[in-house]
DNA sequence: GGCCGGATGGCACCAAGGTTCAATTGCCGC
DNA sequence: GCGGCAATTGAACCTTGGTGCCATCCGGCC
């Protein structure tokens, strides 16, 4: 697949915005800028990978405030770029998941080092994010008994045991753990376990 | 359980040390001080979980290089504690696993709150590598053909199918499958496959 | 040579999983 | 009320899983 090469440049000053866009572009980024990060809030789509070029102090939003909103956000990588931080200010940046914290000026080395490795964050995260959603859209499928049974089943019980704690026949749970392998398109127990662990069902207790 | 309170202090300003030994000894943290980054690794034991305050600039092995040694050895947790730190240096610890990177003067706070968080993570890795440690113990009382069973098992092959692909009957492979299941103490495929898991088992091809 | 553990195989038996065909009940929205 | 869906149940049938007993073969070790 083609790796994106989306960044997003959020800063309030356009002499560095610009300077910075056609630095990145020549790199064959795919830039965009915003100037300030309510700007940034209210036009970003929550669609591609990409990477996020921040400065930390800027009028209104500022650069870590913006960082905790885009934490609901996977799919993007946050790299902080600033000319007052210091040490706390990146402490707290990293801790909460930035991927680097420069300083101004920035050597474009560094910058480019940073982007890169935002991006190829930022694609993992993405498509860790589409794959659990798929496993989402096939659970929504099943019906509020069958995850029950999915439960249980996950937990390894007998279907006489998932059966008596249902209060039904085994025959019936045969029948509805037939439909979750179905739904699910797992064909054994093993595809079964496997796919409620990275959909994060809990066994049931 | 009682959690751990070890706190390992590495600086080379005896003063320091002092006084930080008394505050934290205060807190009722068990403290241990060590005057150089070789003297710790000479001296710590992989034993108990524990927080290790960490001067980063240190005469002999300072402390980003000590972090490294120590990332090979899990149930430590560091907080780094430094004079002269700037952002690179911050956000290069805080990258490789620091719980946090403190400037002196330290607030009392701060150090409390540091190492408390730090002892913590430390607890939670000490006791997930016990359980990895377990999980794998149990893993070695398989001969190989048995772990190649648990391969296939884990996959959701069909016992014929598994015979087919070792080349020997049915029979055998239940006959393996059961001393498996035994050896592993689990009681079903769901277990099993999650205790594979957990011991990072790849599914047979 | 003799012993032991690992791997293998045959046979029999029972328990559990899984499918098919058929049917009933209850709820929801048109 | 009717059609449709979820949930349920029954019976019959076949496939798999799992166990026990017995037996053979091989390689390493005393």
């Amino acid at each position: 697949m083609s790796s994106s090469r989306n960044v997003y440049l959020v800063d309030d000053e356009p002499e560095l915005t610009r300077a910075l866009t056609r630095l990145l572009e020549a790199e064959g980024f795919v830039v965009r800028a915003f100037d300030s990060g309510d700007d940034f809030l209210r036009q970003v789509s929550n669609g591609d990978a990409a990477c996020v070029v921040l400065d930390v102090a800027m009028p209104g939003l500022d650069g870590l405030r913006l960082q905790q909103h885009l934490a609901a956000m996977p799919g993007l990588a946050i790299v902080f770029l600033t000319g007052h931080g210091d040490i706390p200010m990146s402490v707290q940046a990293i801790k909460a998941g930035a991927v680097d914290f420069l300083t101004k000026p920035v050597k474009r080395a560094d910058l480019l080092r940073a982007v890169g490795s935002g991006l190829e964050r930022a694609q993992a995260m993405h498509s860790a994010m589409k794959a659990h959603a798929d496993l989402h859209a096939r659970l929504a499928l099943l019906t509020p008994r069958e995850r029950e049974v999915l439960g249980h089943v996950i937990s390894g019980r007998l279907n006489k045991i998932i059966a008596d704690r249902l209060g039904t026949t085994e025959h019936t749970i045969k029948v509805h753990r037939g439909r979750v392998m179905e739904k699910l398109a797992v064909g054994s127990v093993a595809e079964l376990v496997r796919f409620a662990q990275q959909a994060g069902i809990a066994p049931e207790s």
